[in-house]
DNA sequence: GGCGTTTGTCATATC
DNA sequence: AGGATATGACAAACG
């Protein structure tokens, strides 16, 4: 998150961040809350206080931008959107929006932002504005994006009959070098130049035949760009201000028609100019999806940079984007997500025979092949960056998902005291939501057809809630588990939060032969998993985004703001609280034994010191009672002898039977007749005779 | 296999 | 009143 973590700290901006590092998640699918709420992080300030009208028939009040400072500069947000404007009655034509990010002059963006954006765009095409938009995309990558910057520049400001920019790009020239391909795929062009038509074709459509020339052409480009490539890809690591710095310096560059390449402007001429032709009327169908026909200008890595591998070496969270991604996944309207055509995900589940490296293609749906490949030219090495829980994950719902025996597959969430659903009542919870959020749930993907499946899969499969790749595989051909290795390569270099052993790796790594029935389940006892405690593998097989140790450790107002912040299903939820609870009544568990302990401890030390100091006092108090009898005894002789030296009026010694000393209050002493003293006096003097003379 | 200890968990009390 | 924490009781694991 060198790049952009800075700007993209909040749930929409990683998502997209998110799709950013990860062009081979193909089953990202953007919800247009999200969509909107990545509009308005990045809006143009001008538009505060407009209302936005959204497909669902609501309206957003654009109170709040981010504090984002180039805003409306990369206005990638600003793409979706025209499809909001455009259903605005109230809203021109053209949108107030495009006019805004055209008089703001928008900045180039990162290819690698583009491309993830048109691998949303291509990923989500629901049936809506994002498939119409899909279209648009596509009609731009065709021509204007995939021709070139020039190309499309010039044509928007004239505003034609169909994509002039496709029309009149240069770009063709520029970037020929991949654009060329069979016309498979059209997009639907309201001009209906014919020579222009076909060179729009040459962008959209893509042939094997044309594919080796644009490999040729393309080696001999690829060096002049590679230039510009590693200094875009040197802006992906920069920090954020540097690389906008950078952005902004690139779009000087290109306004001064010295760059060429695609930015998002292209997009936004092409929209622009031709908002309805490119925004109607093409449809995801309408493009045959040709191995490798992607738009060159989007998603070559060389032209545009987007090296893969770093696509996806971002430093980010797993779990930030599993989470996020099951947001999206989660907040899409089920009806929409059903309703999406199932090429897209037959395109994704089916063998791929295009393996060349430069991955050449003008059609967006050819983006698809392009992932693929792109996977597949990763080294091997790749492997060992995995994150083996998602493996771990993939191979338990796939196990779920392709009826073994429950005993096996749901050790994990039905092991000998999981009671998460218990003791909250989550269990029947869990159960319902799994069945009613049918889109993506497990469940009901065990039970669904497999093009349901498939659908459900690619769509959830960014989630943390979705099918794994691996049920594509055995779903839609189980002879094509390479996809599910390859799909698994989006997780590369994905810092994921469950650190796991090298050992665990190899097991993960073993996963994608699918060996053996027994294999598989041996595979989940192994050491990482025992390794685990319970909660850690039920969090695990949930797809929970934050770590046990987080979810127990968080104070409470983080913990609950974070799950606030974060959308997760009832049984995530359930199973996060539980987690929590046992977490912290474990520690406190311990806490009260050690408390118990030292309790009982200083109880044992107590007794200790007060028996010690008991026959310190005995000894004491026979010390003293010796003294005393010591003092008793000198009295006793002194008595005697103070007596024994008294003499009465005739010289005649006095007796001390019929005398006693008495001391008065002045400290004289008194021969007293003891007839003649007070009682109390008197007891006392006979004790004391007594008491020596028991002595003597 | 019995026994004692440790630990996790749940139910309940307490704060 | 409701949530967090403390604690008794129980069971499982382990030596």
């Amino acid at each position: 998150m060198k790049y952009l973590k800075p700007w993209w700290s909040d749930g929409g901006g990683l998502l997209h961040f998110t799709i950013l590092l990860s062009l081979a998640e193909l089953r990202l699918d953007l919800d247009l809350d999200l969509d909107l709420d990545l509009y308005l992080l990045f809006a143009p300030r001008t538009l505060l206080g407009d209302e936005l009208l959204l497909r669902n028939g609501q309206t957003r009040h654009i109170s709040a931008l981010s504090p984002f400072p180039a805003s409306g500069g990369w206005g990638r947000a600003e793409l979706l959107h025209p499809k909001c404007w455009e259903r605005d009655p109230a809203a021109p034509p053209e949108g107030r929006l495009l006019r805004e990010v055209r008089a703001l002059g928008v900045p180039f963006i990162p290819s690698t932002r583009v491309d993830a954006w048109l691998v949303h765009s291509v990923a989500a095409g629901d049936a809506d504005g994002t498939h119409a938009l899909l279209g648009a995309t596509a009609a731009s990558s065709a021509g204007g994006v995939g021709a070139g910057v020039d190309g499309v520049s010039q044509a928007a400001p004239g505003g034609g009959g169909g994509p002039r920019a496709v029309q009149s790009s240069p770009l063709a020239a520029g970037e020929e070098e991949k654009a060329p391909a069979e016309p498979t795929a059209q997009v639907s062009d309201a001009g209906g130049h014919a020579s222009e038509e076909n060179e729009v074709l040459k962008g959209v459509g893509h042939s094997p035949q044309h594919e080796e020339n644009d490999q040729r052409s393309s080696t001999q480009k690829e060096k002049s760009l590679q230039q510009k490539n590693e200094d875009e890809t040197k802006v992906a690591d920069k920090p954020a201000w540097e690389a906008e710095k950078n952005t902004e310096s690139r779009s000087e560059r290109y306004q001064n028609g010295t760059e060429a390449f695609f930015s998002l402007e292209d997009l936004f001429q092409l929209l622009s100019s031709q908002p309805e032709n490119l925004l109607e009327g093409v449809s995801l169908g309408d493009i045959t999806p040709l191995p490798g026909s992607i738009n060159d200008g989007m998603n070559s890595p060389t032209h545009y940079n987007v090296n893969f591998s770093q696509a996806v070496s971002h430093d980010v969270s797993l779990h930030e984007a599993m989470l996020l991604c099951s947001d999206n996944t989660f907040r899409r309207d089920p009806v929409a997500r059903t309703s999406q055509p199932q090429e897209q995900i037959l395109q994704l589940c089916s063998p791929t025979t295009n393996t060349e490296q430069t991955f050449p293609g003008t059609n967006l749906t050819g983006f698809l092949p392009f992932i693929d490949n792109q996977m597949r030219n990763l080294s091997q090495d790749h492997l060992y960056d995995l994150d083996i829980n998602i493996f771990d994950e993939i191979n338990l719902m796939s196990l779920a998902t392709e009826g073994f025996d429950p005993m096996e597959v749901s050790w994990l969430l039905e092991e000998p005291g999981y009671d998460s659903g218990l003791s909250l009542d989550s269990s029947n919870n869990s159960t319902s939501v799994i069945k009613s959020n049918s889109s993506h749930s497990i469940c009901e993907g065990a039970t669904g057809s497999s093009s349901d499946l498939s659908h459900h899969d690619l769509e959830g499969a960014v989630g943390g809630y979705c099918p794994e790749p691996s049920k594509l595989c055995h779903m839609n051909d189980r002879s094509d588990c390479h996809f599910h290795g390859d799909f698994a390569f989006q997780y590369v270099s994905h810092n994921h939060t469950y650190h796991l052993q090298p050992s665990a790796l190899e097991s993960t790594s073993a996963s994608f032969s699918w060996p053996g029935k027994s294999q598989k389940i041996s595979r989940y006892l192994n050491d990482t998993d025992r390794n685990l405690s319970r909660d850690e593998r039920r969090a695990k097989a949930l797809h929970i985004p934050f770590s046990v140790d987080e979810i127990i450790r968080m104070p409470v107002d983080s913990f609950n703001s974070m799950l606030s912040r974060h959308y997760l299903t009832d049984l995530q939820l359930s199973l996060i609280r539980d987690i929590r609870r046992r977490g912290k009544n474990k520690v406190a568990a311990q806490n009260c034994r050690k408390r118990k302990l030292d309790v009982i401890l200083n109880l044992e030390d107590d007794v200790c010191s007060l028996q010690a100091k008991k026959e310190t006092l005995k000894r004491e108090q026979s010390q003293c009672h010796k003294a005393i009898n010591i003092m008793k005894q000198k009295l006793h002789h002194l008595y005697r002898d103070v007596f024994s030296r008294l003499r009465d009026d005739q010289g005649r010694p006095i007796s001390p039977n019929q005398y006693a000393l008495q001391c008065t209050h002045d400290g004289s002493v008194l021969i007293v007749p003891k007839e003649l003293m007070i009682p109390g006096q008197k007891k006392e003097n006979q004790k004391g005779k007594r008491k020596n003379e028991r002595k003597n």
